[in-house]
RNA sequence: GGCAGGGUAGCUCAGCUGGUUAGAGCACGGCACUCAUAAUGCCGGGGUCGCGGGUUCGAGUCCCGCCCCUGCUACCA
């Protein structure tokens, strides 16, 4: 494995401030926080930015409803949304709002700029159209079925008009067809490229960018003919802020920009893989290199929608088993690369089976062995066997998983991690260590084997560390090894000799629940 | 409506260009072991591979039709 320091700049989402954190929002950030964590152990230089979204109509709604300042509501909710991710161990390094002055001004001075390299990049007309207001959107005449809104056929359509600044997207559309021809990887998993190569063979249309009654906003830095002011439509607002974090338009932008990665839900991959390559196309500015597009969790079945007033809490859900758990079972059960589904029934068996009485309780009698027949100091007895090697290939598919070739799979290289520990639970039952500790003629045996186990599990809590980092640093510290989990680097773990290390059990890595709950 | 993907053991899924008795994990039953968080290891029960046709020596795997599910169908975020 090639060590590299080159530079990983990795976003999220920004977060529309409309309401707390809840499962989607942390399935998001815990996957980019193993993603940017694993870079970092590979040896990248990582930047990991996530933010607020805070413009916008249901903002100031929002705020008004609650007779307080959009700015001040805005507040309250990005505290609370740091609290959640600071709970999770998100370990982001830069924490953006879109109501920034940095990032206002940076919005401001990309729109000129869009403005300055091709003035014809934005003109006003006047939009009039059917309005559905349960999208409140304009539609489209194909969406448009028997005189309602397909989503919404209940609802009866308003003929509406408004003068607005337009972006001319359809000037990209050559240049975005290329982008994705040249680039295939750019936008993962495959199926989401599909779908903008299906956007982009419908054709696409003009956008309108500002909206005439939204005060909360940016306000649209280019003077109207009929001298209103109008505000910036969110998106327009909003996408700039991986661009305005990195201090554009200030010197320094540029060493950081562009991003290696942006994180994003598959609900929004047009935005982030049409409009906004086609904006920073317009600016004469970089490009992302690559966009991944996750998928969403449900709750399946009716089993806690109908049972009365019951609903699974994120707080409450992660208390359940803290943290570390919590990280654990979403990153391991829902593929990173599509949908999968929440139950606290899973989440219970996941957590007993593989944490409880497979990492658990692998690290409880490795560690109480070394205690019982080596003093607690591991043997030394560096010689690898068989066992390291079919553990250096599971590691190396862990690798490949997260590494982008094949996009970020955080599921998938979990799934490898397992298979370590099954491995050395496997290997304790065939050598016996209890018996070999009957026989001090059996002492290099014995030595060997339990020295292997440490190594191993040390490898497990080193790769554990971007999905666990807390229960990985428990692990890595009850083995008595140097520095930190999160600071061991894949490319020197496998070479490791645990000789010497002061093991020491600090109670049980995950205590199984003292009864199991039944949920139902 | 259009486009795309999917329907395989109780649950979550794997099954590449068609080929021996359809696999894994979890759950369930039995056995072994005792270092360990009554954990671990081994063995086992369990499936008309959505439905109906067709091609073929042979189809979960190809073709046609039907049923069902999911996603996308851009200026709410």
């Amino acid at each position: 494995m090639a060590e590299s320091h080159e530079k990983f700049y990795i976003t999220t989402a920004i977060d529309y401030a409309n309401g707390d954190p809840h499962f989607g929002h942390a399935l998001e950030k815990i996957g980019a926080d193993a993603i940017a964590r694993f870079h970092r152990q590979l040896g990248r230089s990582v930047h990991f930015l996530i933010g607020m979204d805070e413009h916008g109509q249901k903002v100031a709604q929002t705020a008004a409803a609650q007779n307080v300042d959009p700015q001040a509501f805005v507040d309250a909710v990005a505290a609370r949304f740091r609290g959640t991710w600071d709970r999770l161990s998100i370990s982001y390094d830069q924490f953006i709002r879109t109501t920034d002055g940095a990032h206002k001004s940076g919005v401001r001075a990309l729109i000129k700029r869009i403005h300055e390299s091709s003035p014809d990049n934005f003109y006003e007309k006047t939009y009039e159209g059917w309005y559905c207001v349960g999208c409140e959107l304009f539609k489209r005449d194909d969406e448009i079925v028997d005189g309602k809104c397909v989503l919404h056929p209940t609802r009866e359509l308003q003929w509406t008009q408004e003068r607005n600044w337009f972006f001319r997207l359809t000037k990209y559309q050559p240049f975005l067809e290329r982008l994705l021809a040249e680039r295939p990887d750019f936008i993962q998993p495959e199926s989401r490229r599909n779908e903008i190569l299906g956007l982009l063979a419908q054709g696409l249309e003009d956008i309108s960018i500002t909206r005439s009654k939204l005060a909360w906003a940016i306000p649209f830095p280019i003077a109207s003919a009929s001298g209103e002011q109008q505000g910036t439509w969110v998106w327009f607002d909003a996408l700039p802020n991986y661009l305005t974090a990195t201090g554009y338009p200030g010197k320094e932008w540029r060493n950081r920009w562009p991003a290696q990665l942006h994180i994003v839900g598959k609900d929004i991959t047009r935005l982030h893989c049409v409009i906004w390559p086609a904006m920073l196309q317009a600016a004469e500015l970089p490009l992302p290199e690559r966009v991944w597009a996750h998928g969403f969790i449900s709750f399946g079945g009716e089993r806690f929608s109908k049972s009365a007033g019951v609903k699974i809490d994120l707080d409450e859900t992660i208390s359940r088993f803290g943290p570390d758990a919590f990280r654990y079972f979403l990153l391991r059960e829902i593929p990173f690369d599509g949908d999968g589904t929440f139950s606290l029934e899973r989440f219970d068996a996941v957590y007993t089976s593989e944490l409880a009485n497979g990492l658990g309780n692998l690290a409880s009698r490795v560690i109480a062995m070394v205690e019982k027949y080596c003093d607690g100091i591991v043997p030394n007895a560096a010689a690898h066997i068989d066992l390291d090697a079919l553990d250096s290939a599971d590691l190396t598919a862990a690798r490949a998983a997260m590494d982008g070739s094949h996009g970020y799979l955080c599921h998938e290289a979990l799934a490898c991690v397992a298979r370590l520990t099954e491995r050395a639970n496997l290997h304790i039952q065939q050598t016996q260590p209890w018996a070999l500790a009957k026989d001090a003629s059996n002492k290099a045996k014995l030595d060997e084997t339990l020295a292997v186990l440490i190594r191993s599990l040390a490898r497990q809590a080193a790769y554990l560390a971007p999905f666990m980092p807390g229960k990985a640093q428990a692990l890595w510290s009850q083995l008595g090894a140097p520095g930190t989990a999160s600071e061991a680097m894949f490319a020197t773990v496998e070479q490791l000799s645990a000789t010497g290390w002061h093991v020491n059990k600090e109670g049980g890595l995950f205590p199984r629940p003292e009864q199991p709950p039944k949920a139902g």
